[in-house]
DNA sequence: TTTAAAATGAAAATGATTTTCATTTTCGAG
DNA sequence: CTCGAAAATGAAAATCATTTTCATTTTAAA
């Protein structure tokens, strides 16, 4: 996998942090290219496993007080899910959505999702003035799927 | 509004349990009556509270035995919001979907989502086989479009 | 009726997240 | 560079939601 994109929006969040503010450290950074590398939603405990690799004395505080920040610049946001809504991804940006394969875990992100029809249906049906809307697609991923075959 | 149909549910759910094999109470039927006659999802607390008008020596701890028993047998589910993920709703059916009201919290089940031409096209981007989704709309209720207008 | 299984409330336990606080680190001003 | 104020850090304690334990009560079916 081609890892360009990665550096580049791990420089884009350090410079987002930066901008915002928050100062340039070791931990911030490790914790920001773990959730950037995972092909999967990652839960605070599981960011702190994976950072201590690089940051041996990472303390989990130090995960939960990040991703407030990750959170608060939009740059990352929760996975719901049946079993908790704890694990976090790297946030979608405008119409974009996420797929979430049942089996894996594995996160795809994709395009496009032409609802108007559909919210001019709903608003016509109900009166609501739709402002905002959640759409997760969970599924089978290519690999999954051919293991399971 | 009427009354018909949170009698007719109240007894569905009633019959649910039963056929499940709990047992009839007064406290569990109170709790299945304040989450059917309420126009917004409740927390665990806000079930409580109201519960407590009826049956004052309620415990909280029955509230959330309760709550799991309606939840395995799929009769409320959780709604997930910004927020939070810890209030409950009468669950949706077959395509059924929900409409939450920014401003009160009003909840509107609407159905009929045609999904699918836009379902095949993503497995025609990802290669993924989509089993499930998830579709949540946010906006505002006729009554507070009224008000804020 | 009787009785075994289920339901209940109170208190304790658990698990996730946040706060507090003393110490260390960052970074811009000099 | 070097200083110092602001921000970041880790450890421990606090908080909050939820679950478990346990002794007692209630339900429903024989």
């Amino acid at each position: 996998m081609n890892t360009l994109p990665l550096e580049t929006t791990l420089t884009d969040w350090l410079n987002r942090l930066q901008e915002s503010g928050y100062r340039s450290t070791d931990r911030c950074e490790a914790i920001a290219r773990v959730i950037l590398s995972s092909q999967r939603a990652l839960d605070p405990v599981e960011i702190f496993d994976a950072a201590r690799a690089e940051i041996p004395g990472l303390g989990l505080v130090t995960v939960y007080r990040t991703l407030q920040k990750l959170e608060e610049l939009g740059l990352i946001q929760r996975l719901h899910q049946e079993e908790g809504c704890r694990r976090v991804l790297p946030a979608v940006k405008g119409h974009q959505h996420f797929l979430v394969c049942s089996s894996c875990g594995m996160v795809r992100y994709f395009e496009g999702d032409n609802l108007a029809p559909l919210f001019e249906e709903i608003t016509r049906q109900t009166g609501f003035a739709i402002q905002n809307h959640w759409l997760q697609l969970f599924g089978l991923c290519p690999a999954c799927r051919a293991a399971s075959a």
